[in-house]
DNA sequence: TGATTGATTGACTCGTCAATCAATAAAAAT
DNA sequence: ATTTTTATTGATTGACGAGTCAATCAATCA
């Protein structure tokens, strides 16, 4: 083989070139060939690595699923009180380069797939579960048993100013966006305004 | 056709086969002719009233956007206080016949094809800006200034809830989300530093 | 050096689908 | 009764796209 050791750098080159095309097409019809050309080969050499379309997307798909949870994870990582655990999720969610046109579209379109594919289905429900299961234990030492079910809210709200952000027209900034969130989940927790009962409530909790 | 008047017919039966082969296929990659199939007549038929599948799409669009705004206008009907008419929006938005897995499926999808098509995207803005408007009217005369900003999260909400019902695994019934989205609206009306905090303390009792 | 093997592609097949059209049937209009 | 209008479809066309394959090309190894 020329050059060996080829083969992570054309599967990373199609993957992105995947979100590209999706980003710019804004849906899953975008042929195997208008990627291939885009990340510098031709449409067979994509079929070579990847088998497939169907699997190609799904590569793609696990790219912004793995994209996302690294950068849950890295901002949580300095995270010290539950109150900033809490912050970081919203911070993952809404930085780039979570949040930009391309990425967004993606999911979007993920979810599409996930209608059909049980692969990507299985994939979102990962996802899913994974940042449930990540705001129930930043908020449990905050509002307790409350947790689970404000956990859901709060990830309703986050796909739903996704989904919103996908309709460019009239959507907001990912700081907006941030600030809205951050003001929302405020509410949701004990004492909005002073910390001081949220610590009541923890102690009483714990 | 001889028997006259046969047009209107046809589109409607037209609309509503799109919608549930849309549902069924779980994205637009709908044939013409599936469609045409189901609702009894020929592809070219199909063509012949609505002169293409664009068109035929966005007329299923239109319908939903009608259907769901018509219950709207109905449930508020009925609504004397704001509270009520706040939650005549929540029924609405979670009762058949809009919360059905078909009409979801159709809902997400529309989304994809606002993407590329304007019209598409035009449509679901007014929808969105009349959501909007209806959750604000409700809201002003309880929260005042704060109606816009707790209608543009409440919207985002129901979207977000919608998205995550479309995967079917896991997600909740119409019922249940209508129950965590009253929860969840109740907390950011006034007054809702009291009794949260009541609420908060007694759910972690019980 | 020469065999091996991965890398790579152009050309081709096969299927699908949107859109069109010519033709037919039958009610309505004249 | 004949013409017009509306309804309807089977057949066809033209385009496009996924997937395959046989054939190169070039680095590595024995």
């Amino acid at each position: 083989m020329p050059k060996l050791g080829v083969e992570p750098i054309r599967r990373q080159a199609l993957v992105k070139a995947t979100i590209t095309e999706i980003g710019a097409a804004g849906s899953l019809d975008v042929t195997v060939s208008k990627i291939a050309r885009r990340a510098g080969m031709s449409s067979a050499l994509a079929h070579h690595y990847f088998g497939g379309k169907e699997q190609i997307l799904l590569a793609a798909m696990r790219h912004i699923l793995v994209l996302f949870a690294d950068e849950v994870r890295s901002q949580i990582a300095s995270a010290r009180t539950p109150a900033e655990r809490l912050d970081a999720i919203l911070r993952a969610s809404f930085a780039s380069p979570n949040f930009t046109a391309e990425v967004i579209a993606a999911w979007l379109n993920f979810y599409v797939l996930a209608q059909a594919n049980p692969e990507a289905l299985r994939l979102l429900t990962v996802y899913r579960r994974r940042l449930q299961s990540n705001l129930t234990y930043a908020l449990r030492p905050m509002v307790g048993a409350a947790a689970a079910d404000k956990a859901e809210v709060i990830g309703a709200l986050i796909d739903g100013v996704y989904i919103r952000q996908s309709l460019r027209a009239g959507a907001m900034g990912g700081d907006d966006a941030l600030a809205m969130l951050r003001r929302t989940v405020d509410h949701m927790l004990p004492g909005a305004d002073q910390r001081k009962t949220a610590e009541m409530v923890d102690g009483a909790m714990t």
